[in-house]
DNA sequence: GTATTAAGACTACAGCAGTAATCTAACTTT
DNA sequence: AAAGTTAGATTACTGCTGTAGTCTTAATAC
């Protein structure tokens, strides 16, 4: 039953260089990042705990590592969460949220009509 | 510069009550909760200490309970931290995804632009 | 071959969140 | 008045999160 792995807010800027450029390695990843260098190496760390991130050893001294949680599946839960917690499950309160205090036009909606349409 | 109260995900049940009912008693919010009573009376008692729920001295013993944290507040401030950690603040993106994945139909999105119309 | 670098492991620690038991004192019931 | 009830306060404890320092050891540089 695939038990849930939860991706702490700090942990996701990691998950989210590795859902761009997969099979890295540690400095790769870091490259670019800001923050702690320790820190980083701590929740890189955490997250091949969990089981989120896959570590292949390269030699005795370093990994290469790759998303084990893809962005969608993240994304997903993430959206059914926020979904449930805030708007009671209510799509329809959901959206209507949305569009009013994100200032979503018309233009807006029909431009995603168009790519609805396109499937 | 207000600073931002944070409401935890267990807390949320009980400003929820408040919402819709403001001004009442804790046994008030409690009757038709599920959850252990002590642990309610924990949620409670912390949202005062936060100041996201104002308590009034009704004797002394016990009070009278309003939210001070709206649910308009709440909910903004949950939106847009979600929109920036999970889209990076893009509402292009989080619409496409909502629609997409939420199986929002055609007939969704037109009952939405009527909505927009009306104001 | 010795010194340096650095990837990863280990340790640490405070704050928050979730959960809940116990204590205290005031109000209510008999 | 004594006993029971209970709102709220206090205490507790675990796990997770954010943050970061130190240790170990293999690879590398000189």
């Amino acid at each position: 039953m695939d038990k849930k792995i939860n991706i702490a807010d700090s942990e996701l800027p990691i998950m989210k260089v590795l859902w761009e450029k997969d099979n890295i390695t540690s400095p790769e990843i870091f490259d670019g990042m800001s923050g702690n260098i320790s820190t980083l190496k701590t929740l890189l760390k955490r997250l091949v705990d969990k089981g989120a991130v896959k570590a292949t050893e390269i030699n005795s001294r370093s990994y290469r590592y790759s998303a084990v949680v893809s962005e969608d599946e993240y994304i997903c839960s993430e959206r059914k969460g926020f979904l449930q917690k805030v708007f009671d499950g209510s799509k329809e309160k959901m959206l209507l949220n949305f569009v009013k205090e994100e200032n979503i036009t018309k233009d807006d909606l029909e431009k995603l009509l168009e790519m609805i349409e396109e499937e």
